[in-house]
DNA sequence: GTCTATACATAGATAGAC
DNA sequence: GTCTATCTATGTATAGAC
């Protein structure tokens, strides 16, 4: 198993994936021109970056239900009318932050695995890249974590659809990697549910990790020697779980 | 390591801690006396109990924050004027619940811990008892868990230290197991914390495993397991973790 | 103890001046 | 494109009848 190819620290994964605020919203206008009343791309990015750096960091402390846009004015530095222009509403601006990111997870994830050969190459590149990713765009998986049980059908939907979608992806490393007899997981999908506990818990609990003095690689290490234990030492030992 | 003692089914589990509803919210009113105009205890109990189911199952779906006093009022079948004898606001709501599920947890886990012998036995016991407890009041740990980033900093601060004090114990019974030589855990801090993850994701992700009929006993069993890989074969390898 | 009716503040959203 | 002023709905909280 040559994992060499993995190893990448923070610094070099940030500059690799390009994601400034700035990107990110670039995009974002694009994706939403039709529903966006400004019609200059620079002056709408300008003010995007600031809504969404805004509404993310208001969020963080008090939740997006519980922010105003009085709030957010405030904040980002533009008035009511502005932020109208903008978004024709709350739930749109809401809308569009939980989209962007499932698209960037998704995206990041598949071409950093597509690069791989093995599966357990493969299984800790995901690794990593998923908690590199949760470093860079801390604030928006904290976000996108804790609103997901406020939105209506539709979007709830949509959001367990995105859980499961990552989830899939370590699950189906794991059988690869059974089947390949590159290793052997006794329970691939409980294996692949604490796979995801562990990844969450990096952004949900930045604070704490930070606090320690906890680097994201570290962290990332200990994570992949974790899985590491669980899929080389579990077949040894009683099947009946 | 004797693990027999541990083995306990949920059901047992259940009984055994005779955690319903009622008592819970005898035990609040007592505590509460001061600030709950009610004076019958009887009459007192039985509507708290039916604004904390209220408020649990609201807040599940929406948040505590953007759920209205008149929602509550609807789900519990209470008048807006006889809420507002039960707490003179919101916020003394929210603290009531939170302070509650606090004082139950540690009293629980510690008098659990107690019962054991050996650290493994303890560590065993703590994992299961920590699991079977959020399956019993998963409304309560869910929430608990969803309202603490929107607190006063007095209240928040409060939400770190109980985080924290569970933490602490898987941290404590981790070393002390490796000052025993009953086991060997490289990094206890970084294992301290995806235990508490692990444990998190069962009542976090409640419907996930509702839907894949993974029972508290299976999910109780593989945490167990996988902390036994963890710590049992993790010094067998490189220590620069 | 509980209810209905109501006060008062703040929320989201819009209109129209600039 | 952005601002200020304002509309209407809804929120928390209270008063007073029963």
């Amino acid at each position: 198993m040559n994992t060499v190819s993995q190893i990448e620290d923070f610094e070099r994964f940030k500059k690799r994936a390009a994601l400034s605020m700035e990107e990110i919203c670039r995009e974002i206008y694009r994706e939403n021109r039709d529903r966006i009343r400004i019609k200059k791309e620079n002056v709408a990015v300008k003010n995007l970056v600031k809504i969404f750096n805004a509404t993310l960091a208001l969020s963080a402390r008090k939740g997006f239900q519980a922010m105003s846009l009085r709030e957010l004015c405030n904040e980002s530095g533009l008035s009511m009318g502005a932020l109208y222009a903008y978004f024709i509403g709350k739930d749109m601006l809401l809308d569009i932050i939980l989209m962007q990111g499932r698209r960037i997870v998704k995206k990041v994830l598949e071409e950093a695995i597509a690069l791989e050969k093995t599966s357990w190459g493969k299984l800790t590149c995901a690794l990593r890249t998923h908690i590199y990713l949760s470093e860079l765009l801390q604030e928006w998986f904290f976000f996108s974590f804790m609103e997901a049980k406020n939105l209506s059908r539709d979007r709830q939907k949509a959001a367990i659809a995105s859980e499961l979608f990552t989830e899939k992806i370590f699950l189906d490393l794991l059988e690869e990697g059974n089947k390949n007899r590159e290793y052997a997981v006794v329970n691939p999908v409980l294996t692949a549910s604490i796979i995801k506990a562990m990844l969450q818990d990096w952004y949900l609990k930045r604070w704490k990790y930070r606090k320690r003095n906890v680097s994201v690689e570290q962290y990332a290490d200990f994570v992949i020697e974790t899985i590491r234990c669980i899929i080389a030492v579990v077949k040894k030992k009683n099947r009946n779980l």
